[in-house]
DNA sequence: GGAAAAGTTAAGCGACCGCTTGACTAATGC
DNA sequence: GCATTAGTCAAGCGGTCGCTTAACTTTTCC
């Protein structure tokens, strides 16, 4: 019970450090354009392959990506789940206080708290 | 145009930057449920009170929150326009894959990039 | 079979991050 | 007016992060 919100935190932890590289972010944004392989990944960023697979693997290791090897090259392509749970955090805080300002009628008395 | 660009970058990259921190996102949390000082954003952290600013700090600048300082207590309140950019952000990605996906038509050829 | 292509692993390095302590300021309450 | 409360600023420290280089493996192509 508390060990699953302790191993929901983690995941969240990996889940929003993964996002919060620049470059990681440029990943994600070409693989939402379609399956990529590492080389074609790490091409158009100003890094070598291997720093490139590192940041993949932080992709993967927070569910944003899989990836599949088949022969000699590794085929990585977006986790729609992994997103969504981000989305759901931000959403679920976000109209939390939007709600609470509708409740208060924006103007009406602030000397609650 | 591109200096526009650019500008919108360096936006999100310090708001996925804010978000990385469990810190952070618990104080985003607690200020979903309405505004709060200082002080009582420190208190259920494991932290002392000057990092608890620099947190704020970090929050502020990446425009999660707004603060506002009467007397001798800083009031700090949730920022949405932020929040709702980095989800928008998600769903974006996340989407365009999806649809993507319906348009191949889950099961047909994947033999296309 | 040998060269090229794609990826993997490990070590190391500089920069950045989160935090602490300590000194300080400013408002509040008695 | 003096102690307390709330916040601020700066320096410093250890750990993490992103990246590089170098050595290596595995697959593919001729």
């Amino acid at each position: 019970m508390v060990k699953h919100m302790l191993d929901h935190q983690k995941s969240s932890d990996r889940l929003f450090h993964a996002l919060a590289e620049p470059n990681r972010r440029a990943m994600i944004e070409r693989l939402s354009r379609g399956p990529a392989s590492v080389k074609e990944l790490a091409e158009p960023l100003p890094m070598s392959l291997a720093a490139a697979l590192q940041h993949l693997q932080v992709l993967e290791n927070s569910g944003v990506i899989r990836t599949e090897k088949v022969g000699r090259v590794r085929t990585c392509r977006l986790e729609p789940a992994a997103l969504r749970q981000a989305e759901a955090w931000l959403h679920q805080q976000r109209t939390a206080w939007e709600k609470r300002l509708d409740r208060l009628g924006d103007v009406l008395d602030d000397d609650n708290d």
